[in-house]
DNA sequence: GACGGATTGGACAATTGTGTCCAAAATAAT
DNA sequence: ATTATTTTGGACACAATTGTCCAATCCGTC
């Protein structure tokens, strides 16, 4: 009845889920946040999907404010150690450049950007970041504010080595990611789950532009 | 108190306001649904912002539902209409390509992109999508079903004429938008207010990015 | 098997929201 | 000035939601 598009992330390291109900409790709230928003979301809602009691769901994360807090902490964590573990593959010292940051955008794309953490994340930050201001500061410091640096400082190093040609790396990462977003947003904003097999040709189409605006010239 | 990011997207066609209070509801509406969703908006809230009775809205306008989907086919209009009176100063036949595109690209910004109407209708399909399919198959049409073809016959028409170098137009199209919004969503996501300044830098930094991406080779 | 902590389901008060009805008041039309 | 139309504000029934309380129950541990 309700499949909607947005999946909960789930996350398998804690199980099985008679043991952590809290988890339970987190990956059903953040779909009905998703799904309905902070207002429309009701604490029913999420203990049915979460198979639990309601009471159950006060006395282990309070009220429901707390609740969102938690849950948008949890998924920022989440989120931020995917991207990071992606971030770890970007090819420094190429061989063939444009094959290499290829596979390095698709892993990026199916991993930290198409994947339901990072997709909760920017619905939600979206939709109730004015509610919550002190919240999505520490999103905004996490997320933006430490994977664009993260993504400029390797752009720099490519430059560095001769492999591009770049004024402003800062610049050049907002390019890359929004380039790598292209079709992403087009597909995602309404509730299309974005193909497994699509996102190949996506990683392609935007490195190989970027490559194009950005390579050393002759 | 109330002073959100999101402001209405106002018109100023039909005025003064004693004539309309129609498109004072409307303007309230809009603000409370982008503000708290439609879960969370109240039509206490509405009235209220309206300085209108709460009954006015429902002689005017029926329910809530159709309230919303008025409201939503309003500011589609608004939108697309904007988009396409920029779209008519599109430089065709360039002297000077990249001040000319420059120039297109921060109108594009202005009016179509950062203004109300297209922030606003961006953030409900993002929110209330899966709530209103049919309502958003119709966006759906008139927003990216025209809008980018649109920009894709332009940059065609370019490419023939020898000023840029493009083997699939439509690809190309997603991405200058993609371009141009790049620092947008950065600043927008929470509700920073894109200041007036910056548009014409996005507008040249997008710009040139994709020149160096499409112009000719030499 | 008995203990203790977590879990459950149900009841509860208080609040909020929707949508309707209606009589009084304001506004516009004739 | 009189009539027609809107608007208003308040009352209302009904449903949903939040957060609390509590007795019964489950479950792992000793």
């Amino acid at each position: 009845m309700k499949n909607s598009s947005a999946e909960l992330p789930r996350d398998y390291d804690t199980w099985p889920p008679a043991q952590n109900k809290r988890q339970a409790i987190l990956n059903a709230a953040a779909d009905v946040f998703a799904q309905e928003g902070f207002g429309g979301a009701s604490i029913d809602a999420i203990a049915a999907r979460a198979g639990v009691s309601r009471q159950t769901i006060y006395n282990q994360l309070g009220d429901k404010d707390n609740l969102f807090k938690v849950v948008v902490a949890e998924i920022t964590d989440r989120s931020s150690a995917g991207f990071f573990r992606v971030l770890d593959t970007f090819p420094v010292a190429p061989q063939d450049l444009e094959t290499e940051l290829t596979q390095f955008s698709a892993q990026l794309l199916r991993k930290a950007i198409c994947d339901p953490n990072g997709r909760w994340l920017r619905k939600v930050v979206e939709t109730e970041g004015a509610r919550f201001p002190e919240l999505f500061e520490t999103w905004k410091e996490y997320g933006p504010g430490k994977k664009y640096p993260a993504i400029a400082a390797r752009l720099a190093q490519l430059a560095h080595g001769g492999h591009l040609e770049i004024d402003d790396p800062a610049l050049a990462a907002r390019q890359y990611m929004a380039l790598l977003a292209t079709d992403l947003r087009y597909d995602q904003q309404l509730g299309r789950q974005t193909p497994e097999s699509e996102i190949d040709q996506m990683a392609a189409n935007a490195t190989r532009t970027f490559l194009r605006a950005f390579a050393p010239r002759r």
